[in-house]
DNA sequence: CTGCTCTTA
């Protein structure tokens, strides 16, 4: 708990703001509105300096003084960035600024401006709910709608009330200011305007007359983006760095091989006087050093082609010129089939307009759009907020923890779906985490404190019960991390020989493991980060991934510690199931296979396939899996298999596989299992009905044709099957007077109407049954429960005796437990 | 035969 605030009192002092910035020229404006209102929403375009004044103006307005001013960035170098930068900027009032994100907290008793990812202040709500450690929160870049940054903004507005003394400052671009103006009961908007230059925008749609390339080939936008580049270099527009814009890194692979191979070619003949420039490709998997060129200087011009990366995380500097093909992958949830889409998709007006502004940073720049302006018109205003296309899992977890009411009267700026919401709740109680009332269950109270997605936790909860907790929580760290290996497009063979140093034969998950021993050898070894950087680098590994892994992996097993008392930290560490003695890689985990894939089995139950044909899987809920071709169990994989992730891109695509056998799914989906029984029959070996049944999961028969007693799960259909086939059949087996003397009545009854050739003295089969049906207990339909029946005759206490009610004629029965016989083997006798 | 990008107790 934090404890009492400190006051920091200090002499007023200057704080300046610099004068090119077009926010400074607002700051009475703004200083006064924050003083004036609760919430306050300033919009302003890149270079307005918003980010980095607005929490000075704070400090001006007397925020911050008994409780933090607290400032969110979406990304964690923007949170560090702006705090240095801010700081740096005020001076000797420098220390007044500090910044916390994951794995590392820069504040202390003198902080009243902290810096922090919107994921932190989220986290933070866990512990704070009502945020006293602030009295103001700035909400920055909030146009971006992450589902972090939608979330926040529903628990500030319920927030707003409780804490009256609380200020919001809502930071967005000038879009949709609107739409978070009424969201906050119209609370006032300030905009400043931005500091760019004008960027000419060029339309160069495709050709529609041309002609089109084979059937079924894209539009070529690959081969436009080199065109475009190539009249940008050969035009009178002069010098300037470029960049591109790509939906995909294969894309991006084939653009900057096509780029080159035309600049050498035909770049004289295009007029291209310049030495060939330098092609960079940029991408979030590409390695931090290969990262880091774009920043370089070299003289020549630079040509960056890139993802969405360079839209908003990473600013390349020095652009002049700017290539959109207008497309983007953007990933949404897909609420039928449980898996994440990942298509790629013609980007927003908003997107393409940043996407535009990019090259408008240090002077007039051209932006070549490859589509036309009606295309450009014609597109949705802004991207579909994250939390109206995500899995909403986590978040109704941590609304439940929370106790922040239905998530379907929440006040979200854009509401989820009511079926999207309903699948949170589904895949919640599949995991266990909450009963039939949505309540947290035991585990779901784990769950919702650890800071994994709910899947992962629960494999760590299984992994508790299995005894191999120290694997599984290396494995859930790795699930949680970007993948670590490098697959350079110049080097993949090389890359591959590499990656199969740590490849399991049998499992991804098992890779994970083997890798995590290679490299935490060398950490034990004490080597220096230099070493580490080798090891990486010559393994084509991110030095980055495997640290961030190694810190999750830590922060998971102090949580764990934390969450049970002192001692159970001792067991935990202690739990592993490795065999201490079995040193070579692939077979060390060999013993406990079953063990930890079952635990991971656990949060992946909807992840499952069966083999169709080679890589092909039948997954459930008629899905078809194939297993993606980077997996370590592509051409490998057996009958039954489970996936960690499942993504549609041109296919639907298994991620982290591993096999597993069929006979762990029943126990581990309990409730989820579907059952049906067939040709239920009298057994007369058993004395009992017996059906076949046939388990489904998610569709997928997981057990066909097993033999189970049927009376106890369908009693009155398997009574008329034993009356029919045991009693009116005459197959009952064992030994029962009753029915011994009916089978006579009916024999005699027979030879009777043969000798008077009459055919209407013996009552028909269907009357008979009828009659056993009258007057047979509900509860009876097998051998065990009639002996029961007839043993209950023996006390004197009951009425009628059950034997005689069962025979044909009255009086049948010859006295009180005669119904049964006194031989056979086993069966219980009336004394 | 190959998947955009962020973030956390």
């Amino acid at each position: 708990m934090r404890h009492e605030p400190i006051a920091i009192r200090h002499e007023p002092r200057e704080i300046n703001y610099p004068e090119v910035l077009p926010i400074t020229a607002e700051k009475e404006r703004i200083i006064a509105a924050i003083r004036d209102h609760q919430v306050l929403i300033i919009a302003g375009d890149t270079g307005s300096g918003k980010s980095t004044q607005i929490p000075k103006m704070c400090l001006e307005a007397n925020r911050g003084e008994k409780r933090l001013i607290g400032c969110t960035q979406p990304r964690r170098l923007a949170a560090t960035s702006v705090a240095a930068r801010v700081r740096e900027e005020l001076g000797e009032l420098g220390h007044l600024v500090g910044y916390k994100i994951r794995f590392s907290n820069q504040t202390g008793p003198a902080t009243r401006i902290k810096f922090m990812t919107d994921g932190i202040l989220l986290a933070e709500t866990q512990q704070d709910q009502s945020l006293r450690a602030y009295d103001t929160i700035i909400i920055d870049e909030a146009h971006e709608r992450s589902l972090n940054i939608d979330f926040l903004l529903g628990i500030l507005k319920k927030l707003l009330k409780k804490r009256p003394d609380l200020k919001v400052i809502i930071t967005s671009a000038t879009i949709d200011t609107e739409k978070f103006s009424r969201a906050f009961d119209l609370a006032p908007v300030i905009t400043v305007s931005g500091r760019t230059y004008p960027v000419e925008i060029r339309y160069r749609a495709a050709d529609d007359t041309r002609e089109e390339g084979a059937a079924g080939q894209d539009a070529g936008y690959v081969e436009q983006a080199v065109e475009a580049v190539l009249e940008l270099c050969g035009g009178a527009e002069g010098g300037g760095d470029m960049l591109v814009f790509m939906p995909t890194e294969r894309d991006i692979r084939d653009t900057v091989e096509l780029l080159g191979k035309r600049f050498r070619h035909d770049g004289p003949r295009l007029g291209i006087k310049e030495r060939e420039p330098e092609i960079l490709p940029l991408f979030g998997r590409l390695s931090g050093t290969d990262q880091n060129r774009i920043f370089r200087k070299s003289g020549v011009r630079k040509i960056v082609v890139s993802t969405n990366v360079a839209e908003t995380s990473i600013t390349v500097p020095g652009i002049r010129y700017v290539v959109d093909t207008g497309l983007a992958r953007i990933s949404s949830y897909n609420v039928r089939a449980g898996t994440t889409k990942l298509p790629v998709t013609a980007i927003s007006r908003a997107s393409c307009d940043q996407r535009a502004g990019r090259c408008g940073r240090v002077g007039p720049g051209i932006c070549v759009r490859l589509y036309s302006e009606e295309d450009y018109l014609g597109r949705p205003e802004y991207t579909l907020p994250e939390i109206v296309r995500s899995n909403l899992a986590e978040v109704i977890l941590f609304m439940i923890a929370l106790r922040l009411g239905n998530p379907k009267k929440f006040p979200f700026i854009d509401p989820p779906a009511p079926r999207a919401v309903q699948d949170g709740y589904n895949l919640l109680a599949e995991l266990g985490a909450i009963d039939p009332e949505r309540r947290l269950t035991e585990r779901g109270r784990i769950m919702a404190a650890l800071p994994l997605d709910p899947r992962i936790s629960r494999m760590i909860i299984c992994a508790r019960e299995n005894g191999c907790l120290r694997e599984v929580v290396i494995i859930a760290a790795a699930l949680s991390i970007q993948d670590p290996r490098i697959r350079p497009a110049d080097n993949a063979r090389q890359a591959d020989t590499a990656h199969a140093r740590f490849r399991s034969e049998r499992s991804d998950f098992l890779s994970y493991l083997h890798l995590w021993d290679l490299y935490d050898d060398l950490v034990h070894q004490k080597k220096s980060a230099s070493a580490l950087g080798r090891f990486c680098k010559s393994n084509f590994l991110s030095y980055q991934r495997l640290r961030e892994w190694r810190d999750i992996h830590e922060q998971i097993w102090a949580q764990l510690a934390t969450s049970g008392n002192g001692r159970e930290h001792h067991f935990f560490l202690r739990s592993s199931c490795l065999a201490e003695l079995e040193t070579e890689p692939d077979k060390r985990y060999d013993s406990c296979y079953d063990r930890i894939h079952q635990s991971i089995l656990s949060g992946n139950l909807r992840n499952i396939g069966l083999k169709k044909e080679k890589n092909v899987y039948q997954g459930g809920q008629g899905k078809e899996l194939m297993i993606f071709p980077g997996s370590g169990q592509f051409n490998r994989a057996g009958q039954w298999i489970m996936a960690a992730e499942l993504v549609e891109t041109s296919r639907l695509y298994a991620r982290t596989v591993a096999g597993i056998r069929v006979e762990w799914l029943e126990p581990l989906a309990g409730p989820l299992c579907r059952r049906s029984y067939s040709a239920p029959h009298w057994e007369k070996r058993s004395g009992q009905v017996v059906a076949l049944e046939k388990v489904t999961l998610f569709g997928l028969v997981i057990v066909a044709g097993r033999r189970v007693n049927f009376g106890p799960l369908k009693p009155a259909e398997a009574r008329q099957i034993f009356i029919q086939a045991a009693l009116v059949e005459g197959e009952c087996g064992g030994h029962f007077a009753f029915l011994d003397k009916n089978r006579q009545l009916i024999t005699d009854l027979a030879d009777l109407e043969d000798r008077l050739r009459r055919r209407d003295i013996l009552v028909d089969e269907m009357l008979i049954h009828e009659f056993y049906d009258t007057r047979l207990p509900a509860e009876v339909h097998d051998r065990a429960g009639l002996i029961r029946l007839l043993k209950s005759g023996c006390n004197p206490m009951q009425r009628a005796d059950p034997a005689a009610q069962l025979c044909l004629y009255p009086g049948g029965g010859e006295g009180r437990g005669d119904g049964l016989d006194s031989g056979g083997s086993g069966r219980p006798r009336c004394r």
